[in-house]
DNA sequence: CGACGCATTGACAGGGCTCAATTTAAGTGG
DNA sequence: CCACTTAAATTGAGCCCTGTCAATGCGTCG
């Protein structure tokens, strides 16, 4: 059984890009992978932020498919990579690393549908606070003002991920530190009252 | 091996409702289903429609899962479903099946992903041309005219589909019949000039 | 210290949603 | 077959959310 190989990435290395052809299928050791779907004009969707034990590309399963994102290295971050056939091999030689992959595409594409509902019902700010909350969840860690994001997010990133512009963020961003519910610095956010957070996204 | 259990539905019959504990997973025999996930107020979005050979609630296999959208059938519609336990033992003695079913969610993720960037990144009257001529490719079938979809879809269904209201798609949809790009009957749509639509769609 | 990129803030405008009034068409029952 | 009912579709007018553009501030790094 192949071992796989690994790749060291430095901060802003293109894993593989939207449209080519899909060979291998990652798992992240460490560090973080932005998922992202671009657009002419240079406009982009963040599709997800990936940490240590999550894959991506199970595309590259299926015969002659394409990368379906962008996949950037957010810090240094370590990969290793599977090409198809050897995923397929090991899918069907032991049934339960299928079903496992089973279980993260339909999880993925639970909250995908999630959010695609968000973004067409409800307005800019909330759909601002879910983000915030969702990253949170994926890629907080304690600080000792709150839940840190422990990767650099700026407003044009998190734009992206809400589906909105950088203006719309930081006017956003800065309402809600003026209530204490959040600390920012540049490309860095943490928040210091989750549940006022939660209320102002879920109360209408 | 079980065999499943075997539903007819009328046209309207809720198959199962988001939120609920999800038991079985279904394949579509004939007829057709609307997935939608629900937002108070009574706005919908519309994740897929659903047609024969076409499976939902994959979630379903999945231990202490609820399913993510409502699944209402549009006309009389013939389903079979399985529970949890069935889908998992068959997954585990017969590999293929399991492979087969993570292409098949890989592959609504990768649809998913694009219409979210079409959401977040194009105008209304685009997104339009895009979820029609969408439709159009899963439910279309040639008629005298053009390309009829098969299936009661009404201006509310469609801005359900693309993220939008019905009086944007109502107007629309006017313009193009002017145009002779489409010929619309009440809810009943038919594309005259898909390569029109296309080019409005893709050209900026 | 200068330069570059991120963030902030104000002013403005426009795309598309909201609301209301009609029109059209499909059923339904007598 | 026609009157009646009901739901879908059309169309106009107004306004608001939020995107756009421009100017400035600020922090970081060479």
């Amino acid at each position: 059984m192949s071992r796989g190989e690994r790749k060291a990435l430095e901060p802003g290395t293109i894993l593989f890009r939207e449209g080519d052809p899909a060979y291998k299928c990652y798992l992240v050791l460490s560090g973080r992978l932005k998922l992202a779907k671009l657009h002419e004009q240079g406009k982009e969707a963040i599709i997800r932020y990936i940490g240590p034990g999550e894959i991506t590309a199970a595309t590259a399963v299926f015969k002659e498919k394409e990368y379906p994102v962008t996949s950037e290295a957010i810090g240094d971050t370590d990969v290793i990579g599977w090409n198809k056939h050897t995923m397929m091999e090991i899918m069907l030689a032991y049934p339960p690393l299928a079903v496992s992959m089973l279980g993260i595409a339909v999880e993925r594409l639970d909250e995908l549908q999630d959010r695609y509902l968000e973004l067409s019902a409800e307005q800019v700010e909330r759909r601002i606070a879910r983000s915030l909350l969702r990253i949170m969840k994926q890629s907080g860690c304690r600080s000792e003002d709150g839940i840190a994001i422990d990767f650099p997010l700026s407003r044009q990133d998190l734009a992206d991920y809400t589906g909105t512009t950088l203006y719309t963020v930081s006017r956003t961003l800065s309402a809600w530190e003026k209530r204490g519910w959040i600390k920012s610095k540049r490309e860095h956010i943490t928040i210091c009252d989750p549940h006022s957070l939660v209320t102002y996204a879920e109360h209408y």
